[in-house]
DNA sequence: CCGATATTGTTATATTATAACATTTCATTC
DNA sequence: GAATGAAATGTTATAATATAACAATATCGG
């Protein structure tokens, strides 16, 4: 479904370049990638698919981290104040985002067949709501947008 | 912020309209609004702010509606099928919506000031997504689209 | 090294939502 | 108007998601 995300592609990549770049990402903004944020991320980053807090905190305790659920709700805020992943509200989930260095306004494709999600940026949209904010007088501060449907390879 | 909800209103007629109207909808749809599910909607339209599913249970309680989380989760459920209530999926929190009759796309812009919430329907959003799903083979099933911001009073 | 601050550990609890089964209500048919 | 079946509601229990509050530890700048 993902322009990105073709269905076979070696996902090691994606991991290796996903954490190199919170690496860099942290470096670059003065943020501790501790061993367990790294930890988390990489749980996160294990499939295309959103995660919930709950797995990976069952994740976390077969990995011998003394984790409890603060430990992993923490974790993810800072991940997610860092722009490294982004909470699907319609799941209660989370998604690693592989590109936190430019500044952008996400929006989902959510495949409600096989869970896959793809995160695009379609201007149009963006520029749509700009237009309306403006029309109303509102100050866009943080667009959720979430788009269930059936993704190409599930119809 | 809302062009639909100026600051002064009449808010009985907002609710006479909304509750009459959802009488016509469950009429025309062959659907059963029964006494819980008509305070439910009334509850959720005591303002033009989300209410939370265990706000609404109090009150219920408090109108000495037998009541449990069943109860209210239920009636929301119907309201929602009936497309006479909006869920906010990043406040889990619910919104009744003023047109049920007419097939709509809902979009909301939602003020994390003083928390009102204003239903719009912008067609370039729709278009674009449209294109957009179009191009990554996706097929639309149900769009959440909430934009978290300040509205035009509270800036 | 010291002190301040950020991070993590830990326990408890709040919030949101559903499962499962019993009972009642309602519309229809007779 | 009683019998029937389906829909709605009552009831108890529990699952799933998230945070508060405070203690202990690690890390950074001086």
């Amino acid at each position: 479904m993902n322009p990105l995300i073709e269905r076979q592609h070696n996902h090691n990549d994606c991991i290796h370049h996903a954490l190199a770049s919170a690496e860099a990402t942290c470096r670059s903004k003065g943020l501790r990638m501790t061993k367990l944020r790294h930890q988390v991320l990489e749980l996160v980053w294990a499939s295309h698919e959103p995660v919930k807090a709950y797995d990976l905190l069952d994740q976390l305790k077969a990995l011998d981290f003394n984790s409890a659920p603060p430990t992993v709700y923490r974790a993810l805020d800072f991940l997610l104040n860092a722009g490294l992943v982004h909470r699907i509200e319609s799941l209660n989930a989370y998604i690693g985002c592989d590109h936190p260095q430019q500044e952008h306004s996400a929006q989902f494709f959510i495949c409600d067949r096989c869970r896959s999600v793809a995160e695009v940026d379609v201007t149009g949209v963006n520029t749509a709501l700009s237009e309306e904010a403006g029309r109303c007088g509102f100050r866009i501060q943080s667009p959720t947008i979430e788009i269930h449907g059936v993704c190409r390879s599930c119809r």
